[in-house]
DNA sequence: GTTATTCTGATCTGGTCGTTTCAAAATAAC
DNA sequence: GTTATTTTGAAACGACCAGATCAGAATAAC
């Protein structure tokens, strides 16, 4: 009934990911969405909600593709999974939005603008990643899994502020090269003490 | 010559620089700095410059002051600073605005809007962490210094966001125990090279 | 075709914020 | 005391922005 969008929602939400990526929330103003979509402030509003209920929508969007990143490495379970899954962060193609951090991370610094629901996915982001390390440490028997997948948890977080200041995932790479051998390490460990 | 200044230049810094720490820099109106200070934004910008040099100004405190502590942590040299540098992190009594994370870190996401002379502040302020870090662990003959004082300053960074998500620096009581287990570890390894 | 509903574009509005202008006040040098 | 210099407070400016209003266009149900 009435009449029909003129734009396909999925499109205008990967613009808008890749700009709120890019610029930050509070730098995206409308008239950028709107250079970047052809989507007037109106009909965002209009189908979204305001501007925040958009970035909501953006987040849950990346919310669950990190998610479904995060499975795929750690199949088949193990912690070699948790490197192969830094690795596959430090592998971003040059002009991808990953080369600005992680999109939940980077609003951490800013979260007393948002309200409770959009801080409410940045917890989710976090406990869901904690858990998926948790749950692949174990899987090799390793000792102290909860605190060491708090560990590479906290890890992530600086890997994003690293990207982000570099502009670029390419620093990475040393780093995943040494959190091989911290897991592997770990992964001994849990060999000795079956 | 002139009129003399009727605030004092330290005390207005030392609470600006709580203000950008707790709000941060856009959040951080010339009002909310005339409630703080009871200096008016006139007067501010007579004296600092501009915003963002004012902020400048605080960040350039803020460095030298971890810088200090980092050395304090650092002396005698070895790795076991390096944890007692993330353990004086932890231990921030509970009002300190060391609880909203780490002031340069939390700029890092919205780097896009400062000056070049800002982000070489934080670029200097990583500098000086993973050059720190890399010589406690060469003093120790740890393998791998500088990739591991890599690691280690990315998880600082991670540090930071998790404190500001948290709110306070509790949450960093288990990461410094896995920490220190870490740290130990590389340090058999040096004594085992040597 | 009619009606009700939804979308769209142009224009306002209300508000915020960083900075400037201006004049007055205060002080140092002479 | 005079002059030059600096600080201070109040008010105003100019820019920007999120969201609202309103009328018109498009479309689905009937």
């Amino acid at each position: 009934m009435g009449r029909q969008r003129e734009f396909d929602e999925r499109q205008v939400l990967a613009q808008a990911t890749r700009l709120f990526w890019r610029e930050g929330y509070a730098a995206t103003t409308y008239e950028a969405l709107y250079r970047a979509t052809g989507v007037t402030a109106r009909s965002l509003i209009n189908a979204f909600g305001d501007k925040e209920q958009l970035f909501r929508v953006c987040l849950t969007g990346y919310l669950s593709e990190i998610r479904e990143r995060l499975e795929e490495c750690l199949n088949p379970p193990g912690s070699a999974g948790i490197v192969r899954f830094f690795a596959a962060i430090a592998a971003a193609p040059p002009a991808d939005s990953r080369n600005q951090g992680c999109l939940i991370a980077n609003l951490v610094p800013n979260l007393p603008v948002f309200d409770e629901q959009t801080v409410a996915l940045v917890r989710e982001f976090r406990r869901c990643i904690r858990q998926g390390f948790a749950a692949a440490l174990r899987a090799d028997r390793v000792p102290y899994a909860e605190q060491r997948a708090q560990l590479l948890g906290t890890l992530l977080w600086g890997a994003s502020t690293e990207i982000r200041l570099q502009g670029s995932v390419g620093a990475l790479a040393p780093l995943v090269e040494e959190l091989e051998r911290l897991v592997d390490q770990w992964r001994r460990e849990g060999r000795q003490s079956r």
